[in-house]
DNA sequence: CTGCTGCATACCGTATACAAAATACGAAAT
DNA sequence: ATTTCGTATTTTGTATACGGTATGCAGCAG
């Protein structure tokens, strides 16, 4: 039987205000006044502050000390921090998926790596992206680690703003294709150590190109400050 | 001029059941009324609300599909997840530090070694564990990532909780105290990754000293479930 | 005696109301 | 013209009200 889960109305604003966020509909140092929130998205305030409250612990907003809340606004310097502590906890993930990594869920990892190479080949952005989320939330599946699945959805947060504004997906695809090949294979014959190796290369190996990006753009526009 | 900081009273709550939880004052698994705790404390029920979505992010407390919070319980392999994802961090703060602590904050991580010494000595159990945490914020603090101190203070009120009850601080103060003294010399040398390598044996090495405990006390009670 | 049905109650999610604090704005004085 | 002060307006924080849904229990049918 199809599980029916009841979603508050508090928890869908909240996802739908990060992806806002995420996709830049928001400015960074801007406030967020509750009011004009609210009736933007046809709702009251209480399910509004619910969200917000949400996304300060997550480190998205921030509270100003005469109350209400800004978009937190960050530079290259954090998302190069951030970028290091994702690749410490999903090398950590790897390195757990390959020690207990079921058959199915490796069938899944595979089954994804087949459509991610397909979606290359064609070129196909957007589809890219969403296998490659995918792909992530499979392994933290087959790790089996709650709380760093928890983290790493924190971090995201704060990375993928960034990611989804500057990083050239076309090359992407190419080298992440390989990377996840890798990885999976990792898994498959049970060696955590070269799991986390690859991830973390991996991971890092994606955190460059964002920089590269990031830092260039630094000089022409005052970029997210 | 000493900063005033103004706490909204749903902060002021949070803090507070975050402290109730940690303590022991509430059961895990036990479901969490809203009308009674906030007749409990003596607020109305929107703050308090506030406080429990601060807590279920945060992985405390855990949402019933029918509405409702209950204090999540959890069980020894989460533990040792957390204090295992605890040591990768801590290690990666303390390495950080070992690049960018001023001397100043060498300084205050001498003056805290010597007041831990001497509170190990006079066997002032809360004052240990005061300087403890103490020790670790500096550490945070020196390493200057927001990231990482966010993140370590989430995984905190999961493992704290279960520390809090369960270790006898009497031993740790005799170990603590070298641990910390050789963290603060690395730090103090400047070589990361020696911090990194002490910090990581200092937490595991701790969260070895719960996990007998907790263990051990499985199979009497069906503890904390 | 067991299991189902309907009702009463408890509790939550959301909306609204209100007071206090902050901000914006303009007038007056230097 | 600039600064300062006072006032109007906005906006937040907290409380309260309301409707809906789950939960538990009593009574009845099998």
């Amino acid at each position: 039987m199809a599980r029916l889960v009841k979603q508050s109305l508090g928890q869908e604003v909240t996802r739908m205000l990060k992806r806002m966020i995420i996709d830049g509909e928001l400015e960074p140092g801007q406030r967020l006044v509750e009011d004009r929130l609210a009736a933007e998205l046809g709702i009251s305030r209480t399910p509004l502050r619910e969200a917000l409250h949400r996304l300060e612990q997550e480190g998205l907003l921030q509270k100003r000390a005469a109350g209400g809340y800004v978009l937190r606004p960050f530079d290259a310097e954090e998302v190069e921090e951030a970028v290091q502590v994702r690749a410490l906890l999903e090398a950590r993930v790897a390195a757990l998926a390959a020690r207990r990594a079921t058959p199915e869920q490796v069938a899944a990892l595979r089954a994804n790596l087949a459509a991610f190479r397909e979606a290359a080949a064609g070129a196909d952005l957007a589809r890219l992206a969403e296998l490659n989320a995918e792909f992530h939330l499979l392994l933290r599946a087959a790790g089996g680690s709650l709380l760093l699945a928890r983290l790493l959805d924190e971090i995201e947060g704060v990375v993928e703003r960034i990611i989804r504004a500057l990083v050239p997906l076309r090359e992407a695809g190419e080298w992440s294709d390989e990377d996840h090949a890798r990885i999976v294979a990792a898994v498959e014959a049970g060696d955590a150590d070269a799991a986390a190796k690859a991830m973390r290369a991996h991971v890092l190996h994606g955190g460059e190109a964002v920089l590269d990006t990031l830092r260039h753009a630094e000089g022409e526009t005052p970029p997210l400050k």
